[in-house]
DNA sequence: AGGTACGGTGGGAGCGCTCCCAGTCGTGAT
DNA sequence: ATCACGACTGGGAGCGCTCCCACCGTACCT
């Protein structure tokens, strides 16, 4: 504030030079004091502190990103079919998670909407010219060509979630498996006989881990994995009825279902109603995610909650790491895993 | 993608300087090219032109910044307290039109989360430290420092909403009291006789003008404002219970309600339902912002809905303005006012 | 033929930093 | 007293662009 206020007509704000010529030193020892260089005397290094306070000193980080060869910046990237998703305590947790790990870097956070084949050809060029240290990539499909791209580039990404099996660009994901076998555990340990589930389009990796946790609970029950109790959607609400129905005409008596996201628990739960089929008595519901969604449905729906704000934490720190590593080629790309917990209420 | 594969390995991406060789011109005019001037010949741009593809040359823009004295960018600033908001379609929505409109310029989007009082201390330092060319407030509450700190250094700033009826700084509001005017008088055209009101912290302007619609209803009704039948909370779940539970004791008889967010309104279709009460038929229920909430409700809510998206967009246009109007001072401060539409539902 | 306009053009002078290379100076060893 | 050697320091040389001014023609007037 101090410093605002001091320039606000005058001739823009001051710069290097003129600190140094106020402390009497030259602009190599400010440039020292400010980027906290331990190779300045005390005394000087008091005096430089004095006069950056004086003139209320701000380093114009464009000047720095030029001269530096950084950006001081990274790109979260966002594809626009996602931007819904906007709406879910999903993003705005990961956001929220990234700003707070971001705020102690004074790195800058870039938001890229992605809404066109074109514009996501336009940001290879972008982002390759040096406008970003690292990228942020959320909610990427098995078939996106840009992380590759900025692996040919050189340029450190992070994804939130895998690819595939194999990812080997560096990764945060929560543990879909672990998360959707604990929520069938639950209902197998609720007593429920004949638990279905409502899994994701298949060919996303995180739905195949979710129906993969189905699978292995199932079986660790000493049960079989039966084709009729699975159906796939496409994480819509549509998609939840639709599968629904379809479940319930192939197996009407069915007690529980594991839906792969709240959303289509929603839409499921809807079908149930039309049925006539009440929850949780006639059939228990679980959700995945935790959404906002799972709190307002009726009764409230028992979902799987994700560590999404540490998701966006831990990204950041992976991209930290990966800005850093690029120097020494020993550091190996970083992964990891992070857990989810089971939401209880009544719908199961 | 040609350019960028262009240069894996080798070093750095070509610059102007060498688009300007190879084109057998000189920086100037390369320059000319780039920014569509139209103080070139055919040929010459032609050339320029061919140079570029064929180095696939993307301007540094960071260079540009420093030699311009822009930054290319713009920031969008939000309150962490009103982080949580996120996870409402209203942020999603802002941010999506703020992209869109943003993807014609080529300005960047810096995203900004404020989480402390000396976070926001230091965004006023490094806004002015000229890394950004214009702000966009969003939800601004009317003791907030910033906006007239941006004012005083020159910041050209756009809100979301006012802070008062006499808003200095340009801004995009939605019409709110045309908004909870249509509300109510939709109630009261249902044939609703006893219509009460649950409002946000009368200390918001934005709850102030939703009062001021519903009591504008009442009145063009021919009936008179009950302060029985006006009930204020916080815009929270909770507080709509509360204010909900001293509507009822106070007017047991009432048979509308309308609440000035969907939110609100959820609480108080908890208290609604405890007390016996059905929807619609004992209690008709219209809420405000038509977010989620109000269409997974049960059943699903009657909710005014604002032009978000758009809101987003025009921020962004009248923001430009701002940054153009800076050079010409007889410009006058933007201002925009964008209509609201009721959105019929079970409710009511 | 000599002027007068311009449309076009080249390139110097920075923008405010960081990097890095020469110093300058004191200190302890010889 | 001399020398070597760090600890500090100053400032030149850019980073890649935009701005702007001088300059070159050619077309069009007197």
């Amino acid at each position: 504030m101090a410093g605002t206020r001091r320039h606000g007509a005058g001739r823009g704000r001051p710069t290097l030079e003129e600190v140094a010529a106020r402390a009497g030193v030259g602009r190599g020892t400010v440039s020292r004091v400010i980027n906290g260089s331990p190779r300045v005397s005390d005394r000087t290094r008091t005096a430089v502190e004095q006069a950056v306070a004086e003139l209320g000193y701000v380093p114009n980080r464009v000047a720095r990103a030029l001269a530096a060869n950084r950006a001081d910046a990274v790109a979260l990237v966002i594809p626009e079919p996602e931007t819904r998703l906007f709406a879910e305590p999903y993003f705005s947790d990961i956001i929220r998670g990234v700003g707070a790990e971001l705020a102690d870097t004074d790195l800058q956070l870039l938001l890229t909407l992605i809404r066109t084949p074109k514009e996501r050809q336009r940001l290879a060029d972008y982002l390759s010219a040096h406008r970003v240290d690292g990228v942020l990539l959320v909610s990427v499909h098995a078939d996106d060509p840009l992380p590759d791209l900025l692996e040919r580039i050189e340029m450190p990404a992070v994804l939130s979630g895998r690819r595939s099996a194999h990812e080997s660009v560096p990764y945060v994901d929560s543990d879909n498996t672990g998360g959707a076998q604990s929520a069938v555990e639950h209902l197998i340990g609720r007593g429920r006989e004949t638990v279905a589930t409502i899994t994701g389009p298949l060919d996303m990796y995180v739905a195949q881990c979710r129906l993969e946790g189905y699978s292995a609970a199932v079986r660790a029950a000493g049960r079989e994995v039966e084709a009729e109790l699975v159906a796939s959607a496409d994480f819509t609400e549509e998609g939840g009825r639709r599968a629904m129905r379809q479940l319930l005409s192939q197996r009407p008596d069915l007690d529980g279902v594991f839906a792969a996201s709240d959303v289509m628990a929603a839409g499921a739960r809807q079908v149930l109603r039309e049925t006539g089929r009440v929850v949780p008595d006639d059939v228990a519901l679980v959700g995945f995610e935790d959404s906002a969604v799972a709190r307002h449905m009726d009764p409230p729906l028992t979902s799987v909650r994700q560590a999404t704000e540490e998701m966006g934490r831990a990204m950041v720190r992976v991209l930290l790491e990966e800005i850093q590593g690029r120097s020494d080629r020993t550091a190996k790309r970083p992964q990891m895993v992070l857990p989810t917990q089971l939401v209880r209420r009544e719908s199961s």
